[in-house]
DNA sequence: TAACAATTGAGATTGAATCTCAATATCAAA
DNA sequence: TTTGATATTGAGATTCAATCTCAATTGTTA
């Protein structure tokens, strides 16, 4: 497993904070998290931990995803066949996400001048955005020059 | 239940185009739909109905519901309790939602900037757009006033 | 090291969404 | 109209992700 440094630090902190313990499952899990490193669901995570022969019960998985995710470590993403798919959030920007409907492929895209109107709409609404979730569904240059031809 | 001119028909154009048959129940529940004019989800659907006495199997509702999807009349819209919700598209202009965490307000907004930033960086990328979904979760006005209480 | 409280795993449970299939309804063509 | 091919319905079974249960186990603090 990739050596980890300041997330773990973050997230055992988190536990220490609300009185919940730092065991052997939930490092395996967290290590299993960091070597994906992209888009993942609890069910493709247990795979993956089964086959690096670390079986963790998909109970602990299950439990353990939203600790992550309160601790900023990990965020909730897109949905993927009808499963909450998650991201690797520490260290990196926010960014948004368009989806080709053909491939499925993901392209991660950011734009300063969406973030900055929509939090402009927000303030003229009155609303206090916390986060959001910009999706695009579409066709992906791959697919489009396939399907011209 | 409200009279229906148009939409009624581009359903009956679409169904019999697909070679499938306008029936009691898929005019029942369009006309609840019609109804409700707000977000919906399947269960909410067959129970508004069953207290109008239109008891529709749920199975009807849920075959239903995509057609009316694909014939352009409603749209998958936010996911709401962990369920899809629809809302009635026929006539409206598209439009994004903010979402107030604490009450669960829902806000609609439309914003003809950033609509032309997102098709810009798609252009950008080669992505060709076909639809796309915006929810900003926050703080509503109301509830943010009564916090500051 | 002891004692308390949180955690684990296997399997049961939930609940939305989908599927099955025999009985029925629709609709185009005669 | 009537007919016949075919789509549809409903009740209940099924699927599958996500959650819950509970006895055995482990982490933590003093």
């Amino acid at each position: 497993m990739k050596k980890t440094g300041l997330p773990l630090e973050i997230f055992r902190n988190y536990l220490r904070k609300k009185g919940l313990k730092f065991t052997r499952e939930r490092l395996i899990i967290f290590n299993g998290i960091i070597s994906i490193s992209k888009h993942f669901d609890a069910d493709s995570l247990c795979e993956f931990l089964k086959g690096r022969n670390k079986n963790i019960s998909r109970a602990s998985v299950y439990r353990t995803i939203p600790l992550l995710v309160k601790s900023g470590l990990i965020t909730e993403s897109l949905r993927c066949n009808n499963k909450f798919s998650y991201e690797l959030t520490f260290g990196r920007r926010h960014h948004d996400h368009m989806v080709c409907v053909k491939c499925g492929r993901i392209i991660e895209f950011y734009d300063a001048r969406i973030e900055k109107l929509q939090n402009e709409v927000c303030k003229k609404r009155g609303f206090e955005p916390l986060r959001h979730k910009l999706g695009i569904k579409g066709y992906c240059r791959a697919c489009l020059s396939k399907m011209r031809k």
